[in-house]
DNA sequence: AGATGTGAATGAGTTCACAGCT
DNA sequence: AGCTGTGAACTCATTCACATCT
């Protein structure tokens, strides 16, 4: 009956800039080696090559190469990497250096802590505004800023300016929400709702599934005996 | 020179029973289809096919077929899959059909917020201990059980019988706190603190930085201006 | 001499397409 | 006729090994 399926899914990303077609596996190392450079830098280390680098974090010394050099050249061939140097481009490269605003939809037990603990200190990440549908939390605060009712989420979006929803609403509720969000302008998306949202173009949407990642481990429990 | 590298590396993985090597992907995506099928044993449904489920939930008939058929025949031929049945067989096989007993290492905001999200109202996961290093949280409660010495790991691990645990902790004291639940016989760790744990044997391992799954986000949001 | 950046080789994972069973 | 289970083809990712540069 259906003239079967001929969804184009998702090719062409609208990659502008210079934006090469990075796996989501290639960008969370370079957030890894970012973590490993800074903690180099306190230490006061100046220079490191890709092995001591790789022998001292656990990774690939030519994994390291291959993911900086999609994105240019970033080393000296015979001396290695300057650390600061290193560390500045792939905090540009990030995104992180300048603040992103976060927006809690959804702000219970997870959505609060979540909102703490990635707003909370830090340079690159701020909660600027908590959205609820409970009408007992509107007016409380989290992180510092008040939480406001999900009716206005379009309002709230508009004059916090944020840029990034984690969203932490009930399985249930996350697709619509995931709509409006997109409707008012977000432009990307962390989700914890355990349900494979339908996507809209436009917007970057990345699923975190705690319950999936608990599972990952009683298999091999259960295969254990 | 050197008579190359000859390390075995992560060879025989002690696979008992029937434990095929599996990737976390592929696990990852037998949780999925269980959620999936779940949905639709609300609905009353039967009986689905490899391609109606992929339409249904987004995903891809020929790879949900193979990674049925890694562990063993689930369907029947010319008919399809029968939703009660396959439901049962992934749970078992992914060790959902028994209990699996939480420990929350590191009970602030986050943990505490992960141990109810966790172990709410959840068939799977049951939240039977928290520990923490601050002595103003000994004795309240998390998820209704109290919260003891983190001194005590060893013989909270062994009194509550948990064999899972949750840790988070601030990144500093995460190795050390890796390496006392191994020693307390902890079977499986699922890990929040941004740091690559240097692993020891016989336990699994699962890392879930929130930050750089945002990071991921933020690279793309500066990608395109 | 020493370490990067990179094409070539290998390996892992996904999709195709069809044989085989109901 | 229909849908699973699966070898073969293909695509994507990692590792190797070396030419290239300081």
């Amino acid at each position: 009956m259906a003239p079967q399926n001929m969804a184009p899914q998702n090719m062409a990303p609208q990659n502008m800039a210079e934006s090469v077609a990075t796996s989501p596996a290639t960008l969370n190392r370079l957030s890894v080696y970012l973590r490993s450079l800074q903690t180099l830098l306190r230490e006061g280390v100046k220079r490191i090559s890709s092995q001591e680098l790789a022998d001292r974090f656990q990774l690939s010394p030519a994994q390291i190469r291959k993911d900086l050099a999609r994105f240019g050249e970033f080393g000296v061939r015979g001396v290695g990497y300057d650390v600061a140097d290193l560390a500045a481009r792939l905090t540009a490269l990030l995104g992180l250096d300048r603040r992103q605003r976060l927006l809690i939809v959804g702000v219970g037990n997870l959505g609060s802590a979540l909102g703490r603990y990635l707003g909370f200190n830090d340079e690159s990440f701020q909660v600027v505004a908590g959205v609820d549908s409970a009408p007992q939390l509107i007016g409380k605060r989290i992180s510092g800023v008040p939480i406001e009712p999900y009716d206005d989420l379009q309002g709230v979006v508009e004059r916090s300016g944020a840029e990034i929803a984690v969203l932490t609403v009930p399985a249930e509720a996350a697709q619509e929400a995931y709509g409006r969000l997109v409707d008012a302008g977000i432009r990307a998306i962390l989700n914890f709702a355990p349900v494979s949202i339908v996507e809209r173009p436009g917007v970057r949407l990345k699923n975190v599934d705690l319950r999936i990642h608990l599972e990952e481990l009683t298999f091999f429990l259960a295969a254990r005996g």
